[in-house]
RNA sequence: GGCCCCAUCGUCUAGUGGCCUAGGACACUACCCUCUCAAGGUAGAGACACGGGUUCGAAUCCCGUUGGGGCUGCCA
């Protein structure tokens, strides 16, 4: 019998967390539960450029609320930067890699006209010196880099269509793919369970673990990759692609959980809600398709229904409660100084927790007459697209458009008022803006814009 | 362009050579139930991309074509 599997899901601090990185999260969760092994946590944060501390807390709730506990972690790349240095210094030791200082356009330039991709190993014998300032990167030998993968059966390759890929950036940080071989092999991970859109990056992943003398390789299995009803990968711009901002609309957990089980894999009968305890049982990695599937939210409404349903009324209540808790606390003690009775709590934050604003008629009749109504959403659309997104920076961007246009910062807070939030009183606009997030308030401002042309509202 | 992958109803899928006149679910249509809406019930429409093989027999195996996707970053 073989030892216990050890695997782990490895986000990076992005902002959100995407419904793909949950699902195989949650594929490695039940290989690891089913088998008695380690579901570790990584957080792979090697770009300090992008590197949000505030992203990770979103991770944990994330996985949390999949019910995805983590037996290991979370473990930052980000503090183990020593590791990294002392595998590059192996590589460099062994001659393994080579400093290159070619441009982003002339690597592109050649690989178009010599019809290949990829870097085309320019610099491989031209002995730049290998220290910070330089791009380093793998001399790729010639061979075979195949995988065993559980799921799309052996991936062969031949090492001439690897190009020699950067292993540590010219500032000195270690690039996605080093850090990544050198924690699993650290980590004893025995099983690599990732998104297929890491097929490519699995020849260089070997490559490197070969290089660096590991020993035997993890067991890889790319799960298909999750599309939108395009076909298309999810895109962060068009598609809601963020864990909560299902959780935000009032999905249950363990619906999305049960519906992102079903894409990809079945039981191998018709069950279609399945507990848990099932899933662990019965789940296994060779049974994944490879085919990637449509991310279809009707079906995933239909689940969700049926989880609503299965519950006694007591317990819909307390799910219920908790929902709503969730939504409205952050502006408790906005709403304390306004409301004057329980009711209107919830009247005066319905704008966060409902899927569209309740629109006060007569409000937006009278307001959307006035000349500076469009401009001032148009403007907000296009300053909202690039603002940091809290209350201070929503603020300044506010002024500034107001400046602009040259009127009053309160002609152009009504309309976005109204078409964020309604009405035209409510809470404090720039705090409820930062709550209600980026996306949905984007998305209120163009609904805002289309309601325009349909002319005045019935009242 | 280069490398790689994928292919069953609109969507998610069952199917691993005979049990398939291809099953289920979502969505859709009709009817029943019903104060509305849900829920539930009944019925219906709806797929093996195409062409060649292999085989007594192919959705299942092989080849080609077509279509779709991924990767092609000093992001991860």
């Amino acid at each position: 019998m073989s030892p216990a599997p050890r695997v782990r899901i490895a986000p990076s601090p992005t902002g959100y967390f995407h419904l793909g990185t949950g699902r195989t999260a949650l594929f490695n969760w039940l290989f690891a539960r089913q088998l008695g092994g380690q579901f570790v946590l990584r957080i792979e944060d090697t770009d300090t450029s992008r590197n949000r501390p505030e992203h990770i807390e979103g991770i944990l709730r994330a996985l949390e609320w999949l019910g995805l506990d983590w037996d290991e972690g979370p473990f930052f790349q980000s503090q183990r930067g020593d590791l990294y240095t002392a595998a590059i210094q192996k590589l460099i030791d062994d001659g393994a890699v080579y400093a290159c200082d070619c441009r982003p356009e002339a690597i592109q330039k050649r690989a178009k006209e010599a019809g290949r991709s990829g870097y085309d190993g320019h610099c491989r014998d031209l002995g730049k010196p290998m220290t910070v300032g330089h791009l380093l990167r793998f001399r790729v030998p010639p061979g075979e880099s195949g995988f065993t993968d559980l799921i799309r059966k052996d991936v062969p390759s031949n090492n001439k269509d690897v190009e020699d890929f950067g292993v540590r950036k010219s500032n000195g940080d270690p690039l996605f793919i080093l850090a990544n071989v050198v924690d699993d092999a650290d980590m004893r991970i025995s099983h690599v369970i990732r998104g297929a859109d890491h097929v490519s990056n699995t020849h260089k992943y070997v490559l490197l673990w070969r290089a660096l003398g590991y020993g035997p390789e993890p067991v890889f299995a790319h799960l298909p990759l999750i599309n939108n009803d395009q076909g298309r990968k999810l895109s962060k711009r068009k598609d809601k692609v963020a864990v909560e901002d299902y959780r935000d609309e009032g999905y249950l957990s363990e619906a999305l959980r049960n519906y992102l089980a079903l894409l990809g894999w079945s039981p191998g009968d018709d069950r279609e809600k399945l507990t848990v305890e099932e899933m662990i049982s019965e789940f296994r990695l060779e049974d994944v398709k490879s085919a990637p599937a449509k991310f279809d939210e009707k079906k995933l409404s239909s689940v969700n229904k049926q989880y609503i349903l299965a519950m006694t009324p007591d317990e819909l209540v307390e799910r219920a409660q908790a929902w709503l808790r969730a939504r409205w606390a952050p502006v408790a003690a906005e709403t304390q100084e306004r409301a004057r009775t329980l009711a209107q709590v919830f009247t005066m934050t319905e704008f966060i927790y409902r899927p569209e604003p309740v629109l006060d008629a007569a409000a937006w009749n009278k307001e959307s007459k006035k000349p500076g109504f469009a401009p001032s959403l148009q403007a907000a659309v296009a300053a909202f697209v690039e603002v940091e997104w809290d209350a201070a920076s929503i603020e300044e961007a506010l002024t500034a458009m107001a400046e602009a246009l040259d009127v009053k910062i309160r002609d152009v807070q009504s309309p976005i008022r109204l078409a964020v939030m309604g009405g035209p009183v409510g809470l404090p606009l720039y705090q409820s803006l930062e709550l209600l997030g980026r996306d949905r308030t984007l998305a209120r401002l163009r609904v805002g814009l289309e309601r325009l042309q349909a002319g005045p509202l019935s009242v």
